[in-house]
DNA sequence: GTCTATATTGCGATAGAC
DNA sequence: GTCTATCGCAATATAGAC
């Protein structure tokens, strides 16, 4: 019998009830009330789990850890390339990684320190890769700035028309920024 | 004797605490006790000028309005061109206004309808002048995404170094942005 | 492991004196 | 116009039964 990969079930459920207020609400509705409804369990439950608020955000930010060294790994053997998929992985909201990276946000903006030295490792993971693949450092910041500028109207406005309306504009934006990628240096 | 501008000094002083308190700090920490303490002002005294933090909200959205309305007329009237205007001045942290946008983003990020609203509105003003001033729509909206990449990173990341590093940096940045907006459709 | 109290603190807002 | 005092509520966390 293999070790359980995830120690616990409701451990697991809890933390996505935690991360699910916090993206689809605010850091402020995400209180251990209403994770501990939306998992299922009472409060007393989830503070076995997790022993204080902190802890609940600690096991955020190691998921994201997790997620974000998948993700490199992906955008490093992307096939169309790391600038391709790093633009078109911007357009948030989909993947596990976007919801997470969204709940780390929200954390980070009610000034969890934790929170944004995560976001601040995370985003120097991505531009270094963006800058071995992008000749000019300049463009690689451009491009990193593009995918950040996606993913902050998707954090701050979520139920606006996303920035980037469809598809279509999605593939002439992939196309201008590689066009800026490609720019000698 | 010309109608006072501001009705009331500690109206200003209240909302600036308050401002001042979602910029340094957090939504969070935007108590109505701690804005009175920096505004020096009682919570009584406070609530007489502000009968609810909802109202604290209004105030800093309509300062939010006034100003943006300013920033669009100089952007539209700005010698080196609108473009120029806007990649320069989105480096945050230094105008009224970036302060203001910063305080509003705050607000956006705990979920309050109205500031998302207010940012939604700002941002389609920007949106719009930076497409009748280049001529691919989809490179206005690249330009806009950077932009708004540099205001993200310093709303959510304060206290680490500026993703502009120094002027040297905004220089060549602004270069590469110009390329585009200058780029054939 | 999960539950039901309950202690404690902090917040938004009201009432009424000065 | 500014103050103090206080109410009502919600949030984090603890204690201890099952």
């Amino acid at each position: 019998m293999p070790p359980s990969p995830s120690p616990s079930p409701s451990r697991d459920r809890i933390l996505d009830a935690f991360e699910e207020l916090l993206t689809e609400q605010s850091e402020r509705a995400a209180t251990l009330d209403a994770v501990a409804a939306r998992a299922g369990v009472s409060k007393g439950g989830l503070l076995y789990h997790f022993s204080s608020k902190d802890a609940l955000v600690d096991g955020i930010l190691e998921r994201l850890q997790r997620l974000v060294d998948d993700d490199l790994e992906r955008m490093r053997t992307a096939p169309a390339g790391p600038v391709d998929y790093f633009v078109r992985s911007s357009v948030s909201s989909q993947s596990a990684l976007d919801r997470t990276v969204i709940a780390a946000a929200r954390l980070a903006q009610g000034a969890n320190p934790k929170a944004r030295a995560s976001l601040s490792s995370m985003q120097g993971g991505w531009l270094a890769l963006l800058e071995s693949a992008v000749s000019d450092p300049i463009a690689a910041k451009a491009i990193m700035l593009v995918g950040d500028g996606i993913y902050y109207n998707s954090v701050l406005l979520p139920e606006t028309a996303s920035v980037v309306r469809d598809d279509a504009e999605m593939d002439r934006l992939v196309a201008l920024v590689l066009e800026i990628a490609a720019r000698p240096r």
